[in-house]
DNA sequence: GTCGATGCAAAAGCTTTGCAATGCA
DNA sequence: TGCATTGCAAAGCTTTTGCATCGAC
């Protein structure tokens, strides 16, 4: 599968505009572009590691940060303390997550029913609201919570 | 407005099943009820220690996991480092959602705008999901995520 | 050579845990 | 009284920050 063009597009863009294209930040984009799968920091900062050992994760947060910012990351927490990344929509064309999510015990399922139906007209809402509220929506969120069917049997979760 | 009927039958099941009815869960409840935003653990800190200073964090932080577990608080996560903890729907009515949320600098937008033909659909999907994965859903997140007005102007974030 | 980016170590949050003391039932 | 619950202090985790060094351009 040939590098999609966004990816030279961006890396051309961070160097036009004065930032650097430096090892570590080359390695990061390239485990995200590789992933389907939502990450954390140290997710990545271990498949990074494999590649490029040297690397700190400090540089990790700073680069998801860095791609956050520019609108190519989106994070997410998903409620078990730790924060997710992958890349947003316009860079992948997946960028939504649809979820039902055990409050509990935290399990996540993610769902494809109901999607086409539901994307319709979330569809039709991020319009309108993305000119209300001159906001730039690069990737929706959908979660139903709750309690899942271990836990709603179990007084206790499976933690204990 | 008189208490609900959930909250008698709540403290009942407490007492039927073996927990204690402590002062710091009446008055950590008591907040709730009365709450209408969602509130993080020391949100509700504050607010209890007002009423009850001898109250400590820990016991917050027990007293909303131990409801959470039941089902009757809802805990969310929205990006900006803490929890945030309100009574789930069919305690409160509410127990849902509808967000607009900067990646860059977390401002969050409630919007009200498509909500009456997007929650036909999802309490369509909402039934086909919890019958399928028998998931008790009490409530449902919709966060759309993007860059704000402010955000898509700046290079940088209002915090620097 | 400049100045943005990195890595380490330390700090900063938020949240959880250990344990003796407390106080419901 | 028995045992769930509490409060304090300490520990745990994830994430951020300070600062000297490194390296892309």
């Amino acid at each position: 599968m040939p590098r999609p063009s966004w990816a030279r597009s961006l890396r051309y863009d961070m160097r036009s505009e004065g930032y650097r294209l430096t090892r570590p930040r080359q390695v990061i984009m390239r485990v995200l572009e590789k992933e389907s799968e939502y990450l954390s920091a140290e997710d990545i900062y271990l498949k990074v590691h494999a590649v490029y050992p040297h690397i700190g994760l400090t540089t990790v947060y700073r680069t998801l940060e860095f791609l956050t910012e520019r609108g190519v990351v989106a994070k997410f927490h998903f409620g078990h303390g730790r924060a997710t990344f992958s890349l947003s929509e316009p860079y992948k064309g997946i960028g939504h997550y649809h979820q039902l999510v055990c409050t509990r015990c935290f399990r996540i399922i993610n769902y494809t029913e109901f999607m086409d139906e539901e994307l319709k007209y979330l569809k039709k809402a991020e319009q309108g609201l993305s000119k209300k509220y001159k906001f730039k929506i690069n990737d929706h969120l959908i979660q139903f919570t709750g309690l899942c069917e271990v836990c709603r049997r179990q007084d206790r979760c499976q933690k204990e």
